[in-house]
DNA sequence: TACATATGTAATAAAATTATTACACATGTA
DNA sequence: TACATGTGTAATAATTTTATTACATATGTA
């Protein structure tokens, strides 16, 4: 069984974008929070949130609420593990099962 | 050494559209020329440009002009061979070689 | 209490992407 | 000549994505 269409477009849009290509990257050190995390890729705290929200709906990566010792909130994200095979095939096979939201002009007429 | 930054995700804005995704499984089959790929995916021939030239920037196909034996010019597109490995590690590394375009502001202010 | 640091989101603005429409031009055939 | 089929693009519209601003709430410390 190989990644579903709509899945691995999720994960294309979530990686199209250097913002988030940055993101991945300082998590690969080590888990982070959110202030801290926006403090190092130089982003505001709300477009930060937006962008993990992007990676986490794709599964890149993972969101947690925890308390820290002194009892402050704070949500720590870190990576997940993930492994895409990218090639014509991998596309082309995924593609099959790709489709779109049930919403605009599907069926309204065909010639 | 590994794929460039900007070439990553370059590729990742490419593959990052269902369109674009028909497009390369319907090349897969074989090279097919511009307004016989519109008629298979449904798309209009201005649109079907602007997702080629996506692609074709991204390294993922190329085109070709061509006469047919006719005589009539055709633009035959084709699959270029295509191969990411794409893991955190794969993403880290590349991000370490992505800048963005020399424009906004890039160094105004430091804190 | 005032201040710094957290989380979280709503409203809005700005920018980029996607899509459509309307052209121009060329060749082969009826 | 008229028509079908091809390439190619400019102008514009529609939609989505990205970014900013302004809030509200909570905890710990000076």
């Amino acid at each position: 069984m190989s990644i579903n269409g709509n899945e691995l477009l999720q994960v294309f849009e979530a990686l199209a974008n250097p913002h988030r290509l940055r993101i991945v990257a300082a998590l690969r050190e080590q888990r982070k929070y959110v202030s801290e995390l926006a403090r190092e890729v130089r982003m505001s705290r709300p477009l930060l949130y937006l962008h993990l929200q992007r990676l986490e709906a794709a599964g890149l990566v993972t969101g947690n609420l925890e308390l820290s010792d002194s009892g402050k909130a704070m949500k720590f994200y870190e990576l997940a593990d993930f492994e895409f095979h990218v090639t014509s095939e991998t596309v082309a096979e995924a593609t099959k099962t790709l489709q779109e939201p049930p919403s605009s002009k599907t069926n309204e007429e065909e010639e």
